[in-house]
RNA sequence: GGGAUUAUAGCUCAGUUGGCUAGAGUACCACGUUGACAUCGUGGGGGUCACUGGUUCGAGCCCAGUUAAUCCCACCA
């Protein structure tokens, strides 16, 4: 039963409304997904926020974009499933525990493995449900039925099922490769998990001797402590200044070792002076020249950076940058420093703590990507998956076609335990899904698992399917894979996106999604990146407590573009806010003038209504087209201009002539349209908008569903569609607008109405006699008066011209007749300018051949509207100057 | 070093495959308590669409170059 549009308040106040809302829509189940055998669902996975995250405006945007198009294609009738859940962030989480537990003064190396997990899960229970409430806020309308979690056991079991089924293909292995290390987290991070800062520092010249007494070379380091750990010294082939060293020996200054010169074209003769350190245990590309060469490896470092016995009695147990200082102030006392350059360089640092990751070679789990880079690559330049926009797919071409092996073992607690166990009488590795209980090789039963976990980011890999029950083959998988379209940032399109994409491919047959639409950053008002670290995030909740959920959805979804970044602004939600408000009243104003319901059909609908019924047919069709295309802003653009420009401005104040007339058949007439045009425009809103939209659908009379969010979208419907009566109407307007333009020009009081004449232009005279209290209700006339072709009115006048209607006031004392010479001449100038562009048009023979003819004729059309109004113009100045 | 993006009213940005006498919000100015809304209404001022060429009947949109800003990628010690 609808409500009494009395009990709606003057000002819309969503914060009485929204929890009210929210809870009977989760609480009726309509956010839960249903399968339809037969029909194509429409399926989301949300992006899983971290456990550890609370809602910024990242995720406010995310949630927007991915709520409206939920909404929108429940609507429209589609089986929709936007699955949500969270993710255990392996690092972010670890690093927030032991933060706790350092505040309480334990370290979790003292509490040991299995408490320390205890807190981390109880850090889960604690927090872990709070950016999903906080989802909920913003109206998210997810199946909260499906809600997953990363390390949840049907999740475990996909992770350990994929990491096992790889293993056996040869695309998991294990091996001592180069890796990067970070010193703080104290774990080994994949090469999308290093960010390069540019940093100012210094090129070191050291002079390397000969072994036999001769001059040697001289290297440049940026790192001089690592060359503790040089096995060699590296020129090019080509370089004919070192040809004669290639083969023979230097000594290596502090450490005494003699180290042998290598030839290898990596070596760039121009950089530096042609010689380089080899350092392979710290240097990737070093480490390949050893490889090529074969030099030794030599690690100097511990895992925490502290140098280890390898680089020499005097120099173990010191920091990196403690060594550094010693190896310079030690070469330059034993006269090996040649120079000091300043040198900027790019330096690797960890995406989590920003400090400087050191390469090192080290004992890792890695996956071998090159088998599954190709059908990646192929999935998205076939068009099985789509990125808007476009451009996205080049930053995923270039790489995936430049992936490296990706290194999935972290020497962390909170993740994934890899599923390897080592027998500790044989040393034998076994790779199983369950715990095994004696070595397969020597029976012994004596097996410890793999103390590293996984990357976290190789678990969210599998989300599209895990989430869905994989690898069971469940009905939900089954039906709801491969997704449709996937949202999120231009940030994570290498650590997950990308990631998401082969793994789909490799363990479904099927990319995930047909679509990933990119959105921009939310920057502060100042386009600024939000952060933590720099203070000016934008909390959404305040937002919401202070603007409404809507206005904060609205704010986020107008002017935005695919892929582009956008800023936040208090201004922005503020129009928002105003928006809802708007549409409130519009509400408020139709519900308290309806009396019952009033039905469409049967009704004699008048130019205005059949002309807003035709808006309401356009902006749903363009509406719905928008949201195919992900275009949210172009979408949010139409239904303001629809509800405020359209809806309110004009048809409402026009509808008020005949609601409060006399004529009873036209006031019904009036209602059904108004009925049927907010309801219509409630629809249109719900996606963006819903708890208003919501709200407001409840006080409809004879509404077609319970509610608005399970409504039927708004279909374009051609019989609702009235060409001629949508063109008419805006020839009233043209009148209208030119009258209160003429008005305020000469400043006449908005309370004095004043006669109008008009004389209708060639085929418009109906039309205008038709539209009389219009131009009595928004043009502040008090009659209106037709004029034939031949009679000119007397008197002091102020006119216009319209493509519509030649129009005159009299406004007696009011009236400056230079003035009104002067604006006519102005606008006599327009349109000569306008003409003469139109003439040069169609004077053109290219332009007659090859534009497309509908353009052609509305170009004659506007060239011949605009003669008959110079024409009427010239006469009206002619008469004025008598 | 490679690549991408952006450059449109004072400010924030739209402008989807070239058809625009270039729009919106906001700010500004004038007037306004006309029976939904002052979180409002009506009207107004304000832009050689960064620059230079080119393609085209037609360019804010396409192409080339220039300038400026931002971002991503990259193993030059």
């Amino acid at each position: 039963m609808e409500k009494n549009a009395a009990a709606m308040e003057k000002t819309y106040a969503p914060q009485d409304i929204e929890q009210r809302i929210y809870e009977a829509w989760e609480s009726s189940g309509a956010f839960v997904a249903k399968r339809v055998p037969g029909r194509k669902p429409f399926t989301i996975v949300m992006p899983p926020p971290n456990i550890t995250g609370q809602l910024h405006m990242g995720h406010a945007m995310d949630g927007v974009l991915q709520d409206s198009l939920t909404r929108y294609h429940r609507m429209k009738g589609d089986p929709t499933l936007w699955l949500p859940g969270t993710d255990h962030a392996s690092i972010a989480t670890e690093v927030k525990v032991v933060e706790k537990l350092a505040a309480e003064g334990k370290k979790k190396e003292d509490i040991g493995r299995e408490e320390f997990l205890k807190h981390a899960w109880a850090w889960k229970r604690e927090y872990g449900g709070r950016i999903t409430r906080q989802l909920r806020r913003m109206g998210a309308s997810c199946d909260w039925s499906r809600e997953r979690f990363t390390m949840d056991d049907r999740y475990y079991a996909a992770v350990r099922e994929v990491f096992v089924r790889m293993y056996e293909k040869g695309l998991i292995y294990r091996g001592n490769r180069i890796i990067n290390w970070c010193p703080v987290c104290r774990t080994a991070l994949s090469d999308a998990e290093v960010e390069y800062e540019e940093q100012a520092s210094s090129l070191w010249h050291i002079r390397y001797p000969a072994a036999d007494g001769g001059e040697g070379v001289v290297v440049a380091t940026t790192r001089p402590e690592t060359m503790l750990g040089d096995t060699g010294v590296a020129v090019n082939p080509e370089d004919e200044r070192y040809t004669r060293l290639v083969g023979k020996k230097v000594i290596l200054p502090l450490a005494g070792r003699e180290i042998p010169v290598v030839a290898d074209s990596y070596v760039d003769m121009t950089f530096g002076t042609g010689a380089v350190k080899m350092t392979p245990a710290h240097d990737p590309n070093d480490f390949e020249v050893a490889k090529r060469t074969g030099l030794e490896v030599l690690c100097v470092t511990n895992l925490d950076g502290t140098m280890n016995e390898k680089a020499g009695a005097r120099y173990q147990g010191l920091t990196e940058a403690e060594c550094r200082r010693l190896v310079v102030k030690d070469l330059e006392e034993q006269g090996y420093l040649v120079k000091i350059e300043p040198y900027t360089h790019n330096v690797g640092t960890c995406y989590r703590c920003h400090s400087t990751v050191d390469p090192l070679v080290s004992l890792q789990w890695f996956v071998k990507m090159e088998p599954l880079a190709g059908p990646a690559l192929d999935a998205v330049r076939g068009g099985d998956t789509r990125f808007i926009p476009d451009r996205f797919s080049k930053i995923y071409y270039n790489w995936m076609e430049n992936i490296r092996d990706w290194c999935i073992s972290r020497q962390l607690w909170w993740g994934h335990r890899i599923p390897a166990w080592y027998c500790e009488s044989c040393g034998e590795m076994i790779v199983s899904r369950e715990a095994p209980d004696i070595c397969p090789s020597c029976r012994s039963e004596r097996l410890h698992q793999e103390e590293d976990v996984l990357d976290t980011w190789f678990s969210s890999a599998l989300w599209p399917f895990a989430t869905l029950g994989w690898p069971e083959n469940t009905e939900d998988l089954r039906y709801f894979y491969p997704t449709s379209t996937l949202v999120t940032g231009y940030d994570i399109i290498f650590f997950w996106v990308a990631r998401m994409i082969f793994s789909g491919l490799e363990h479904m047959g099927q990319t995930p999604f047909d679509t990933v639409l990119i959105h921009g950053l939310v920057r502060d008002a100042q386009g600024r990146k939000m952060s933590k670290s720099a203070g000016n995030g934008i909390d959404p909740l305040e937002i919401i407590d202070s603007y409404g959920a809507d206005a904060l959805r609205f704010s986020l979804c107008q002017g935005i573009s695919p892929g582009a970044d956008t800023r936040y602004s208090t201004e922005r939600v503020e129009a928002a806010r105003n928006f809802a408000n708007k549409v409130w009243n519009a509400a408020r104003f139709v519900l308290m003038n309806l009396e019952g319901e009033e039905k469409l059909e049967g009704k004699r609908l008048g130019l205005a209504d059949k002309w807003i019924l035709s808006r309401a047919q356009i902006a749903a069709r363009e509406i719905g087209e928008h949201f195919d295309n992900c275009e949210h802003g172009l979408a949010a653009a139409k239904i303001y201009d629809f509800a405020w420009g359209e809806f309110c401005d004009w048809y409402i104040e026009l509808a008020k002539a005949d609601l409060f007339g006399e004529d009873a058949e036209r006031k019904r007439a009036v209602r059904a349209v108004l009925q049927h045009v907010l309801e219509t425009l409630l629809k249109l809103l719900h996606p963006f908008m819903p708890f208003l939209t919501e709200e407001v659908y409840h006080f409809l009379p004879g509404r077609e569903e319970e509610s608005c969010m399970l409504s039927a979208w708004p279909e374009y419907d051609e019989s609702l569609f009235f060409e001629q009566e949508d063109r008419q109407m805006q020839g009233v307007m043209d009148i209208i607008r030119a009258v209160r333009n003429l008005r305020a020009d000469l400043k006449v009081q908005p309370g004095h109405r004043a006669r109008l004449l008009l004389r209708a232009q060639p085929g418009w005279e109906e039309t205008l006699r038709g539209a009389e209290t219009h131009f009595l209700r928004l043009a502040s006339a008090s009659e209106v008066e037709y004029l034939n072709e031949g009679n000119a009115p007397e008197g002091k006048l102020v006119s216009a011209v319209t493509g519509a209607a030649e129009l005159f006031i009299p406004l007696g004392e009011l009236v400056d007749l230079d003035k009104e010479i002067k604006r006519l001449q102005k606008e006599y100038d327009n349109l000569t300018g306008e003409i003469a562009r139109a003439q040069g048009k169609l004077a053109n023979p290219g332009f007659l051949s090859k534009a497309p003819e509908a353009l052609v004729n509305q170009e004659r059309q506007k060239l011949s509207d605009n003669l008959a109004m110079q024409k009427t113009l010239s006469q009206r100045l002619s008469d004025l100057r008598g």
